[in-house]
DNA sequence: CTGTTAGCGCTTTCAG
DNA sequence: CTGAAAGCGCTAACAG
């Protein structure tokens, strides 16, 4: 590979020279320039970044760490993430976790070695402590949701309750008095937070708490399935179900459908998220959006200004507009 | 960040001494390892991959290149891929090209200012040429996908025109004539193999082409839709569609109920990919299934074999079995 | 069994 | 306006 000497030598010039004209760091004649430019071309010249972070120490290489990019909500954060990266000359290495600790304490490791300036993650496990250890090393971040109690990092998220309780209450408002939960696992902090919500829209409207109404499982299909079949055997069933996300509405719907209940006629569904099949089901899915590619945009935006600001920067708690979309699988009653 | 000059001295060793433990490349006797090792816990080291780099000119960096990250099918590639990295200890950074030739033209260029070691990519637009270039750097390449004609590189891929032909070829024998294609855009590499496989199982069976069977558009749900619309509209409407990917089949579906023709009793359905959407759709979608993550699993494979080989290392062209899955969209007939 | 040292490709002071 | 040279953290001769 042909180097900065290789093209001094060509040019006729010092390597100072060259390094100068490359990043325009001093002033150099027209004509040295065109020199150097034109050794530049001639020897197909592509600057080494590795030397160049050696020196600088910035790597201009940032982190993604997921659960599972495979995840349809992750790999559209991801792709809002990189579009920013690219816009500011990074790139960006994406790390799976699979929610194992072992895993995230791992990939902060390999984060180290290769000197990363800066990451956004999800972190499942992973706690402020580690984190701390992590932005010791000059390294920035920015977290995905707000699994981790802190102030100290810039945080970029929904939230989840009060979305929740607008998706509940709007149901209520059309009219809904019998409403049910189908949540996946009550234990996950989306989970936690958009049971809360629920919880919250009833009391809020003086509706008592139906125990037998509040369900949950794991958020997939089969479960929202399984547990809708549940809550329409009953012999007193909800009439309103709000899913704590799309999978767990379309196992809903498709339930309904099995055991012919009419959707929206006998029963309304609201989902969470916002995902493309949403729009492709019959009835066409009620659901409250969430940005996801404006996450990843967002995550990167202010990855970006922590690391060009350094210190000057101070860690922000942006929150995205969650927005209801309300399509055919919701009606008014009473 | 402390160096290994650092624990050089920690544990009063020369550095050349602290790189042979870190690396096992000479031995070093019981005692001083384990003095070295002791500084190395103590000054919490994590050796600096960077300089390394520079210093053996192997990033230990690979490089996914493909339309778009965000694309289910692309992001469970992604996966197989970035298992085999990590197995492997290699760091993937993913690119976007979104099929634009200037896009991919310039993320080449940064994948050799990075170093990169290897690159795995789905070109849209980049050609042999620019291919010999990048791995006239020393660089590994193995393509996603057969759109380049040659030997020289390693390719991962499936048989389209096969695949299509093992489909349609199924579905005549379930004893349909009246036979559709739904298919994307035919000027893509994949369109034009399904249709040609498509076209072969018809010529094998002796069964006449009908030429207003033979619809195209894009390869989306709305397309799916709108095709199918038409073609059902007809005074002589087919009696079974293979639509060229599992999101137009999904439309078909749509259309279908829609306008009153049930499936699979008047209207048999198969698609091709296998996403998870077609095990959720009712009926569920026949469709021939496509290995995704084993495509990233596999290129990774060759990449990573190819990385340790070097010259030694030839050229495969690897084509991962397709599978018929027949589910509630197809029917016997006659 | 261990240490000294050159050098990977670049940036950046210092000197002119 | 330009060049010489030190040094980023590491590997790998070479020397003992």
């Amino acid at each position: 590979m042909t180097t900065i000497k290789d093209i001094a030598n060509q040019a006729g010039v010092s390597i100072a020279t060259v390094s100068h004209v490359i990043n325009g760091t001093r002033f150099v004649s027209k004509e040295t320039s065109e020199r150097v430019a034109a050794a530049m071309r001639q020897l197909d010249y592509q600057p080494n970044i590795i030397a160049k972070s050696l020196k600088t120490s910035r790597s201009h290489i940032v982190a993604f760490i997921i659960p599972d990019i495979a995840n349809p909500y992750f790999s559209e954060v991801c792709r809002g993430f990189q579009d920013m990266a690219a816009q500011n000359d990074f790139i960006v290495v994406v790390f799976n976790t699979d929610r194992e600790l072992a895993r995230e304490k791992q990939i902060l490791e390999v984060v180290r070695q290769y000197r990363v300036n800066g990451v956004v993650l999800n972190p499942a496990h992973i706690a402020l402590d580690d984190l701390l250890e992590v932005s010791k090393n000059g390294v920035e971040v920015v977290l995905l949701g707000n699994q981790v109690e802190t102030e100290r990092f810039d945080m970029v998220m929904v939230d989840n309750v009060k979305a929740s309780l607008d998706a509940v209450s709007r149901l209520i408002e059309m009219g809904h008095r019998r409403l049910a939960l189908v949540n996946g696992a009550p234990g996950s902090s989306s989970g936690a937070r958009r049971q809360q919500g629920f919880l919250d829209a009833l009391e809020l409207h003086g509706i008592p708490v139906q125990k037998e109404w509040l369900s949950s499982g794991s958020f997939t299909f089969e479960s929202g399935y399984q547990q809708a079949a549940r809550l329409l055997r009953m012999k007193e069933p909800p009439g309103a179900i709000f899913a704590a996300n799309d999978m767990l509405a379309l196992g809903v719907l498709s339930a309904a459908n099995d055991m012919e209940v009419r959707v929206p006629e006998q029963l309304s569904i609201m989902g969470f998220d916002n995902i493309p099949e949403t729009e492709r089901s019959r009835p066409r899915l009620s659901t409250v959006d969430q940005p996801k590619y404006e996450t990843g945009q967002e995550a990167g935006r202010l990855l970006f200004e922590a690391l060009r600001m350094r210190e000057a920067h101070v860690p922000q708690r942006v929150v995205l507009k969650h927005r209801l979309v309300m399509r055919e699988s919701t009606r008014q009653v009473g």
